[in-house]
DNA sequence: TTGCTCCTCACGTCACGTGAGGTGGC
DNA sequence: TTGCTCCTCACGTCACGTGAGGTGGC
């Protein structure tokens, strides 16, 4: 059983991060009662998934895409172009940064 | 003199995009007269003027970061370790891609 | 009259950041 | 009572996309 703040610190994510995911429907932790203003509570459950989410947006992932389901292999390799397509574009901002730099 | 249409053809650019870099006070075209929806023109100092903020969009640059006048050396630099930064960071991307292809 | 381009709002997108204002328990 | 963490709105950010509704000139 975790606290959001703890939570917070395991995965390097802002409280607001996670209430966010939360609001998007991608993690559902227990609230004890029905009263209000009661603090969210994280089982291990919670914080495996939340470990998923965290692993699905670093590979580039939107929130969408990991709230609509398992991704199949196929997306996972579209995502991997989509990867490299955005490193040639930086490679060319780079070279384009390098020229000012030279010539300015 | 060119219409919004040429511009956009030009440069790649949507219609929109353009009257929003306007929006932005990064473009001043002139308009005919003091009438209410008149189409804007567009001079051959404004046709530079967008060139130069497509090529500095193509860097990396913010529109805010356009629009506050000139960019320094160091501003260039900067943008140059940034988007090694985000190479590194899609490098990472790509690793973690890759082990979900293997072991998924 | 029809069709085309132009125009101006103004809300939607994406992943949160950032106060504002209030609550419960030590 | 003070201080801390928790909570819920709700607007702001960034670079436009996307209709909605209307206009001028061939």
């Amino acid at each position: 059983m975790y606290l959001i703040r703890e939570m917070s610190e395991e995965f390097g994510l802002t409280k607001r991060a996670i209430r966010f995911y939360e609001q998007k429907g991608l993690l559902k932790p227990s609230r004890d009662t029905t009263m209000l203003n009661v603090p969210r509570v994280y089982n291990d459950e919670d914080r495996a998934r939340l470990a998923e989410i965290v692993m699905l947006t670093k590979m580039g992932f939107t929130l969408n895409e990991i709230a609509s389901g398992n991704i199949s292999a196929d997306q996972y390799r579209q995502q991997l172009v989509l990867c490299v397509d955005k490193i040639v574009e930086l490679q060319e901002s780079i070279v384009l940064l390098e020229e000012r730099l030279r010539n300015g």
